[in-house]
DNA sequence: CTGCCTGCAAACTCTTTGCACGAAT
DNA sequence: ATTCGTGCAAAGAGTTTGCAGGCAG
């Protein structure tokens, strides 16, 4: 999805859930679905004022963040590391992915991992539980690292 | 494992990892082990306290835990909730399990799940990664809760 | 006796919140 | 004109750390 259409398709959000449409809001909007990669609530707020269009406080992004993700235009993704981070989700898939997590270069990587929304569901019918979400991560290190004591992704 | 035969195995870790045995190092251990269900750091902290063999502190249950995780007498558990659960490991077991969290009775369970270090190994493979660990997680309804208003794990 | 360990309190990180002002509808 | 959103700074939760005194080896 691009950018443009992206942005309208989180006004039309906006403006459906009677949340008011803001300058901050499409920008930080603007500037997280640009990223490439995973990013930090904090390191949003430094893009965003980085590109300069007013000012924007730290406690717009979060504030906005869960907005952003419960449009599904964000996905956030959380690798138990104390902060959270969160991506842009292009596809609007709403399939499962699994994060694999490069603790050399603190990459994040994600394979797509159906099988998880199964086994979701066949434990959770077990304990008499319906299934909200699954997630499922693996910590790996990084072979070239090890062998060079560099890592490719670092530079 | 009995808790006599853990808090030697314990004693031996220390020693062997030639860090000093102190009286705080087994009072912590000894409430951590004796508990039935996961618990976290503040609660340990309440239980010690609790259980009277002189004072412990706040600062060395926190530096305990990471030892006892080391240990492997006790398991992390992270389910990206803001706080960190720990729980014995009575079986001695390394086997994978899952973790499937009742959002109503924030109850934890833990299922075994030993296709998941398969899973590490052969998405870790493709990436040239070398996988250190693995987790599953799945967040459920209670099926009770919804329908009575009450969960049964809950009183 | 030497150096690691403890307890205390302060620091720290990430995130949330109360309040007065400002902007969207 | 309302009412919701914003920015600021302070609060909050969970965890870590610096330092002076204490205990294990």
């Amino acid at each position: 999805m691009s950018i443009p259409a992206a942005r309208e398709t989180f006004r039309k959000f906006l403006v459906q859930k009677g949340i008011r449409v803001t300058k901050q809001r499409l920008t930080i909007f603007d500037a997280a679905f640009a990223q490439p990669e995973h990013f930090t609530a904090e390191q949003l707020l430094d893009i965003v004022r980085a590109s300069v269009e007013g000012k924007v406080s730290r406690a717009t992004v979060y504030r906005t963040l869960p907005i952003m993700t419960e449009s599904a235009l964000l996905r956030e993704v959380d690798i138990g590391s104390g902060e959270k981070f969160y991506r842009p989700n292009r596809e609007g898939s709403r399939s499962q992915v699994a994060q694999v997590v490069c603790v050399d270069c603190d990459r994040i990587f994600e394979i797509s991992a159906p099988f998880m929304e199964w086994y979701g569901s066949t434990v959770s019918s077990k304990l008499n539980l319906t299934p909200i979400s699954q997630r499922l991560q693996v910590s790996a290190h990084c072979n070239v690292f090890r062998e060079t004591g560099t890592c490719p992704r670092r530079g």
